[in-house]
DNA sequence: TCTGGGGTCCTAGGACCC
DNA sequence: TCTGGGGTCCTAGGACCC
């Protein structure tokens, strides 16, 4: 049995927690750049925002409504995720934690529980102990689970818990007809229209089909979709997650960018990130991609990209030989006159670090000392801040490639100067509702 | 003026092997 | 007249998720 967790409207309700301000209005949250719209409180699905809307084109409606909008502030809603995870783990002995505001909880062996009303006291607990809200869903598989908490968010009458074993069948078959089959976790909006095609149209219609033909017309994914939504589970409990891949660091310019050496300075921080986030997860990469891009999105102006990798001569997690690496590229692929808008750079042929095989050229007293070097300078990062020691190319002067963040709110959270203070006659009331 | 940043998995097709 | 059978690896592209 599974529980998912999710937060409603979760940057939204963050950044409502500390600025009550902000309560009851229409507020947005837009991404990097501030660009578009990526969360939006209740008021703002209210007066019609759509997901995804770049932020530019809303500026009539902001007028109409007083819409607020504010920059994307990651400190602060990774931190908020942390501990809403640390409330959430008291309720099960094993939990995974799915994105930024969501978790799965294994329920199995509570059967015993009144489930909704355990449900209902998480909720309780999160909101009283953290202040954001959150829904539940209960099922025997995830994707069930997944369709359970739609329902506990988009139907009042479930108070916020919704237990999908407690309906009848028929109730279950009544429910799942009435829902389209794109809310479904792993229907997207292309797969959504081809069953559409051939008739499929609710839940209730994907939960008939034969998974024999699902999969022969469409992929062994939708199949265990089909499977799921039966009650017959196909997919497991993650708790660790395993290691990347792939790590990617990429960002898009505040302004147009022309000359390399601003290029050099963006590619550089990329390099410094991924390369933290690489060690972190105690592995190396064998390759190294750099990707540069003009604005897709003014046609009229002249379009240039390219993405190229560089396989490296032996894995390494040394942000001096992966920034090498990419550098190298970049003199290759950089072409003159055009307005850059998009930098990125991704590590691949990721292995860990333990299963090295020894290196037939290089030395091992090297390696020890580049290892050393890199935990020194990662210890003093996260002691004093990210960007404390970083590759020279990286602390340049160049500012044009820094994104835009002119609505940011402050760091509440994990920043000490940006600690809320609190003045003037404060009355605690405590609710021992929980 | 202005449009995000990460990730994963699966499939098909080509090249190659014996 | 008539031309096998069984595999692996790699890449590109498509789909999905938050």
């Amino acid at each position: 049995m599974f529980a998912l967790v999710d937060c409603n409207n979760f940057y939204a309700s963050c950044e409502a927690l500390f600025d009550p301000r902000l309560r009851d209005r229409p507020l947005v949250v837009l991404s990097n750049n501030d660009g578009c719209v990526v969360a939006r409180s209740k008021e703002a699905k209210a007066i019609g925002v759509p997901m995804g809307a770049p932020w530019f084109k809303l500026r009539e409606m902001t007028q109409q409504h007083g819409i607020v909008a504010l920059s994307s502030n990651y400190a602060l809603y990774a931190d908020l995720s942390n501990r809403v995870v640390e409330v959430l783990s008291a309720f099960t002995p094993n939990l995974e934690v799915y994105s930024i505001d969501e978790s799965f909880l294994d329920l199995t062996g509570f059967a015993g529980l009144d489930l909704v009303h355990y449900g209902q006291q998480i909720r309780a607990r999160v909101l009283q102990w953290l202040g954001l809200p959150v829904c539940v869903g209960i099922a025997p598989t995830k994707t069930l689970a997944k369709l359970a908490n739609h329902v506990a968010k988009k139907r009042s009458g479930y108070a916020g818990v919704c237990d999908l074993t407690r309906l009848s069948g028929k109730e279950l078959d009544t429910l799942c007809a009435e829902i389209e089959v794109g809310e479904v976790w792993g229907v997207g909006r292309r797969i959504e229209e081809r069953l559409s095609r051939i008739g499929v149209r609710s839940v209730q219609d994907l939960r008939q089909s034969d998974p024999d033909k699902i999969r022969a017309q469409f992929s062994v994914v939708l199949e265990r979709t089909v499977r799921e939504l039966r009650g017959e589970p196909c997919l497991a409990l993650e708790e660790v997650a395993p290691p990347k891949q792939q790590i990617m660091a990429s960002r898009s310019f505040g302004n147009p960018v022309f000359e390399i050496e601003e290029l050099r300075e963006a590619i550089a921080n990329h390099v410094g990130r991924a390369a933290e986030k690489l060690r972190a997860q105690e592995c190396e990469a064998g390759a190294v991609t750099v990707m540069i891009r003009t604005n897709v999105f003014k046609p009229e102006e002249p379009q240039y990209q390219r993405t190229v990798t560089s396989p490296l001569a032996e894995p390494t997690a040394d942000t001096r030989t992966l920034l090498g690496a990419a550098l190298a590229v970049l003199e290759g692929v950089f072409r003159p006159g055009y307005a850059y808008k998009k930098a990125g750079i991704m590590l691949s042929e990721i292995t860990p670090v333990a299963g090295r095989q020894a290196s037939l050229f290089g030395s091992d007293v090297e390696m020890a000392r580049s290892a050393a070097l890199m935990a020194a300078m990662d210890a003093i990062n996260r002691k004093w801040g990210r960007g404390t020691l970083r590759p020279l190319a990286a602390a340049g002067e160049a500012s044009g490639w820094k994104m835009r963040r002119e609505r940011l709110s402050p760091a509440y959270t994990t920043n000490w100067d940006e600690i809320p203070g609190v003045s003037g006659e404060v009355r605690l009331s405590i609710s021992t509702e929980d």
